[in-house]
DNA sequence: ATCACACGGTTACACGTGTAAGTTCGAGGG
DNA sequence: CCCTCGAACTTACACGTGTAACCGTGTGAT
């Protein structure tokens, strides 16, 4: 039953069928430039490594340099949607591109206290949604990690990596005002632990409309039922209000549900308008109307940065047009 | 800029403090049963490690037992919603509650060989949707990878973990059947990645239909797409179908509005059913009836075969009533 | 002829842990 | 009194890697 298990491929193994040492291995294998190698050995040992199938032990290597090359991205504990997996696989490809590995561990803050994990991986880098405190980045950054960023909203401590928050509302409220709405609503989610994201957006919202000194949006919370959210369709049209946006697409699906069932019709008795582009959003009644990010381009922006940061060079900026209005019908 | 980075608590430091050796340390914090050891020096040994805030490196300890905590969760590369999420935070937990942790990676197979991931990380097992080659579930397991579980449905190499996916298929054709039809179709996906769970899918619902000698349902694919659906719709419709089991609940959202592109109603020209629940189910026009799995069992269950499997016990078989139709309006 | 020096390597140590193999000591049996 | 034996520890080694420090050798300058 227990196999006798082959024992792993080791560099000591690449340097005896190379006929050189075991350093000499290293060398070539990492191009450590202070070291001159010829270029005959170079390719004597390259080949005798690839001929064993040779792979460094991670284990060993972030014993001995005391950083591993794992970046931690550390999920939130609220539902997440198909866009946070093309993010993942964007920016799993780009850090690959740089020589890092991206992993992600499910945000149970409860089972296992954060400090264990990042205390035994020792990640080069920790990605996560909520913010530290002040004492968690402090104890992260003596226990080795090199970067520590927060995708939240505020300032200062990290840096803001994500696409800003305030930016998704702001392009709701132009597209809406530029279809000719000037009275709009918010539909705030339901669910209290995504407010780091419902707050910015909806303040993205605000700033649009004082910004063409129309009326400030007039907010309600709308769950994700089709009952309630015909309650906040009626108090919208009660307060003379003509198109919402909404937190996100479940939530404007939701409106929309809502809509149909006090018999009313969008976008003519009220427009509505999403993020994420999710799939089923093209699938509405009406197909509807949001702001898409571009994941893959965001997630080689994040890598970039991560990278950028470890190396102590400067974060390159946001590319312009991530994130862009989908029309259709709602709104 | 570079801090000086107190250096890491290692156990070392918790035997000083402890007036202990480093190895009574090890057996005290590892309860190691050889080894016998006073409660007043267990006391002193906790109470040190406390104060000091000592946490294991897991890369010395990877390194010294060949073998690491970590189970590495592979992700498919095709978008995954937000069940598959949950399922993550569930298995997470119940890992987390046998000492282990769980580690996601996206699968861009492209990208970095995944050789070079597990070879690196030495995980204590691998989870995957796809199957692994012979060669490659060889190669893991001579490098010591204890159990390599594949989640989709050919037997014989690794284990069938996941709800077999016949089941689900087979719960749709029931709930249709019951409800007076006996023609059904089938609603494939579009994304040829996912036939690994698409066709044992439709398998379920052709043995339902078999079992009943009822005539074999038609499977049309069906595009995220609004007309492209239409169109499947009235080939359904031609053919006498009544009722359609669709992949999964974008793909029968996607029927929905086909059904009313071409001015027909759920459910009485057309029924549909889908797999899931995500959220926007209970959104649609008509809400739409779904097969849902509970994801938090489901975890807990692939938690409980992976402990199994690692200590070599048996596998403990999938609870009943993990599967349950959500019956809503449009079936 | 001598020296400095870049080239192309090798030797040796450290990282932090688990654990097999000792070591000390007091108790209990003959 | 001696021997054995278990309890309670300690000592010592191995895991696989990166890298600083050392070393021989040819080469061009003095």
């Amino acid at each position: 039953m227990t196999e006798p298990a082959t024992k792993r491929v080791t560099s000591a193994d690449v340097a005896r069928l190379a006929g050189v040492s075991r350093a000499t291995v290293s060398y070539v294998l990492n191009d450590t430039p202070r070291q001159t190698i010829s270029a005959g050995t170079r390719d004597r040992v390259r080949e005798a490594a690839a001929q064993l199938g040779y792979a460094p032990s991670a284990a060993a290597r972030t014993l001995r340099t005391g950083r591993s090359d794992v970046v931690l991205y550390l999920l939130p504990d609220w539902p997440i949607g198909p866009e946070v997996g093309l993010a993942l696989e964007a920016l799993s490809s780009a850090l690959a591109r740089h020589g890092l590995t991206l992993v992600v561990h499910p945000g149970n803050r409860e089972d296992r206290p954060m400090t264990e994990l990042w205390k035994a991986i020792t990640p080069a880098a920790v990605i996560a949604y909520a913010e530290f405190s002040d004492a968690e980045i402090a104890a992260m950054r003596s226990a080795g990690v090199a970067l520590v960023v927060a995708l939240s909203r505020k300032r200062g401590h990290g840096r803001e990596l994500a696409v800003p928050q305030e930016l998704l509302g702001r392009r709701q409220a132009e597209h809406l005002v530029r279809a000719g709405h000037s009275r709009l609503g918010y539909a705030y989610p339901d669910d209290h632990r995504v407010r780091f994201f419902a707050e910015p957006r909806l303040a993205g919202v605000r700033a649009a409309c004082a910004a063409r000194r129309l009326p400030t949006p007039v907010g309600l919370t709308v769950p994700l039922d089709p009952a309630a959210a015909a309650d906040a369709v009626r108090r919208w049209r009660a307060t003379g209000v003509t198109a919402v946006c909404a937190y996100n697409d479940e939530v404007a699906l939701a409106v929309l549900a809502g809509v149909r069932l006090v018999g009313l019709s969008a976008p003519d008795d009220l427009a509505v308008i999403g993020v994420d582009d999710i799939p089923p959003a093209r699938l509405a009644e009406p197909a509807l109307t949001t702001v898409a990010t571009d994941q893959s381009v965001l997630g080689a922006h994040l890598a970039a940065t991560v990278v950028a940061a470890m190396s102590g060079r400067v974060a390159p900026t946001l590319p312009t047009g991530v994130v862009r209005v989908v029309t259709r019908a709602s709104a």
